[in-house]
This record gives C-alpha cells, sequence and structure tokens, in this order.
DNA sequence: ATTACACTGGACCGCGCAGTCCATTGTGAG
DNA sequence: CTCACAATGGACTGCGCGGTCCAGTGTAAT
C-alpha cells in the first residue's frame, strides 16, 4: 500500500472489491470464502494478498468504505436538495424503493457486525456515514426554515438524529424480517411528525 | 429432542444456552467456538450435541430464542403499564439505561444476521418478537387514548410501529458507533410527537 | 438388582479456508 | 534494450473448529 499503483493494478483493486461486494451481499459474510472473490473476480489468491496484504479484514473493510460511499451516492440526487415538502416525499419514496429492491442483505449492517467490534478503523466508516447522513437531513430541515416552512426555533439536530435513527430501524427491521411495513411507518410518521412540528409548539 | 429429559438434563441444557448467551455476547458470533462455550459451561462437546443434535446453529437458534425473551422480560414492568405520560419517561429511562449499560454488544442484532438468512426458524423469532414489542407499545398508546391524553382518532398501529422502529434504529447506531445520542434522541423524539399529536390534527 | 437409557468425558477425524512462497509474465522508466 | 519492480498464477501448508464415536458413569423405574 505504499502507493505503488499501476492504472491496471488500480483497476483490478477496485475490480476486486467491487466484486466482493457482490458476493457478500449474495452470501452473507460469514460464508463468503475468499475463493468465492477469486472466482468472481477472476483472479488468483496473490492479487488478493498483492492489494490487501492484511489479508480478509483489510479487504473486508476496504468493501466497507466502498458500500457506505455507495450509500450516500445513491441518494444524492434527493438528498442534496430537501428544500420542499416534495422534495421530502420523492426523498423518502427513494429510499423505501431503495431498500425494498435491496431485500434482506444490508451490505453494511452485517458487515459491521461482523467485522465493527474488532478492526477500529471499521467503526470510524459507519461514524463517517451516519454523520453525514444526519448533516444531509439536518441542511434539509434547515433549508425549510429558511423558507419559512417551518418554525426557526426547532430543534434542528435532535429532529435529524431521530429520524436517521428512524431508518436505520425501519432498515434493520426489513432486514430481519423481511417486511418493509415498519421503514415506510417510521419514514411517513417522521416525515408527518416534522411537517406538523411548527403547528404544535404552543 | 424427544422430550427425554431429566431434571439434571435441563438443567445443564438452560445453562449451556445462558453460558453460551453470555460468550456470544462478550466475543461475538463470529468468533465464539463451541469450545469457548464448553469451557463458560464446563461441559464437553457430546453434551453440546447431546442435547443439540443439530449441532451449532440448533444451539445458536436456542440462544437466540432465549435472548429474544429476555428483551421483553427486562421491560415488561414498565412496558406493561404505559398508561400515564410519567409512565411513558420511564420506561424510555429503562430502555436507554438498559442498551447503554449492554453498550456494543447486541445478541440479537449479531446473532440474526449471522443466522436469520440461512436459519429459516430464526426469523421467525425476530419477527414473534417485533410483533409482541409493538403490541405492547400500541396496548399503551390505546390506554392513553382510553384515559382521555389522546384521540381517539389516532392511527396507533403506526405510530407504534414508527416507535419501534426508531429505538430499534437508536440501539443498532448504538451498536455500531458506540453513541446513544441518537437512541436518546429518536426515543424522546417519538414520545414528545405523539404527546402533541393530538393538538396537531387540524 | 438389573436393566435401560440418559448423561458425561475425551480422543479422534477431516475439511474448509486463510495465508505463504516462488516462479513467471507484464510494463513503465531511463 | 534492459533493468527494476509491479502484477499474476497456482501449488502448498497449517490449523482451527465443527462434528463423530465409543467407552464409562449416573439414575430412575420395575
Amino acid at each position: 500500500m505504499g502507493g505503488k499503483l499501476t492504472a491496471k493494478g488500480k483497476a483490478t483493486r477496485s475490480r476486486i472489491i467491487e466484486g466482493a461486494a457482490a458476493v457478500l451481499r449474495e452470501k452473507g459474510v460469514s460464508s463468503t470464502t475468499l475463493d468465492d472473490i477469486m472466482a468472481r473476480t477472476s483472479t488468483s489468491k496473490s492479487q488478493l494478498f498483492h492489494y490487501f496484504p492484511a489479508g480478509k479484514d483489510e479487504l473486508l473493510v476496504a468493501v466497507a468504505q466502498f458500500e457506505a460511499d455507495q450509500v450516500l451516492e445513491d441518494q444524492q440526487p434527493y438528498l442534496g436538495c430537501l428544500d420542499s415538502w416534495e422534495a421530502w416525499e420523492q426523498w423518502q419514496d427513494v429510499v423505501i424503493k431503495r431498500y425494498e429492491a435491496q431485500g434482506d442483505e444490508c451490505p453494511l449492517g452485517s458487515l459491521f457486525l461482523q467485522i465493527g467490534r474488532s478492526t477500529p478503523g471499521a467503526r470510524a466508516i459507519v461514524i463517517e456515514l451516519m454523520r453525514r447522513w444526519q448533516e444531509s437531513l439536518a441542511v434539509g430541515i434547515r433549508s425549510l426554515q429558511a423558507a419559512g416552512q417551518l418554525p426557526a426555533a426547532l430543534d434542528v439536530d435532535t429532529r435529524a438524529a431521530a429520524l436517521l435513527a428512524a431508518i436505520q430501524g425501519g432498515v434493520s427491521i426489513l432486514l430481519s424480517t423481511g417486511q418493509s411495513t415498519h421503514l415506510r411507518a417510521a419514514l411517513s410518521q417522521g416525515i408527518t411528525d416534522l411537517r406538523h412540528a411548527g403547528s404544535a409548539v404552543p
């Protein structure tokens, strides 16, 4: 990892990461072997250890980073401009659709419950992801305030945190039960409450 | 498992389950071996396979069931009588305290992301847990309605589902980041919103 | 007492899989 | 051209750990 990477090398490296991510989503962390990844990415074991000298753990962390980036990237177009109630509804639909499509496999969830504890760097990735995600929500709420749709006295950070928790909870229930009911309820209720937050402060 | 269990046998069996649960919380599912469990519970490998013929998976499912029961049992005294706002506050404190104490190890979370997919019976356990948990919340909300603290028109099920999701999300964020901020925010915000749900329907 | 069977101990096995090594083939720089 | 080093292939290894087996010890019934 001393930075010595040819163009070809870079390509292979990211091919490995993306392929590994795919396999991990399909088979789950615990039952995915290096051979699976080799097969999927058409690589040899030497390459795996060439690009990830510390072995499987290092690769998993890389995949985690990749997936984390992916999460925000996917909803960025919607998450980036939450300046009207329509935009919020749209974003809600996207999130629900995304996770329903993903079904019961959460690359991040399972990944972090697997390596999060042992590897110190892994936790940092989730923390950063959560921070950015929540910040985006906060920005959205503030832009609603600016537009006069919400009172300025609103506790933005708490609201954003609660909303993020609602999503995470909905998703984790979806993961473990296969039902998206809770995700839908959490999101729509959360947004509804946010909407009424102004009129209920008496 | 044909029901042939002496008193001694029953004792040993549950000793295994409880011991295994403890080890699993400490070391995580992936890095817990049968030998760890043997050491902790002072048993031999024969006993493990005597009481759980199908092997590790069966034992894990049993532990999962045990932990699931535990979750509700712990908060039952509070969860059982959510008939005043004070009771809700109290319950909130208990939940937060419980999970903060538990820190970053979630017996169920990691357990199910590990075996939930493969073992069919495992998923049923979570689903049942969620159902009962949510039902308890719903009962609490209805008793508030009965007491005239909340309008009868409230969509109880959606609210309960959202609340449950909020908790789960808070917990799962606590698990992966180590911070209880979101759990606190989600719970207090959720209860606050519920409280204001009546006055904001116009 | 004896019989049947639950219960326990511990040696043993085999395989799946992470990680190692060296030999060979690109490939960019000078 | 050639030299150094990245990139690849693939055989080999070590062992952790789930699972099996049998032999020995309770223990509750008749």
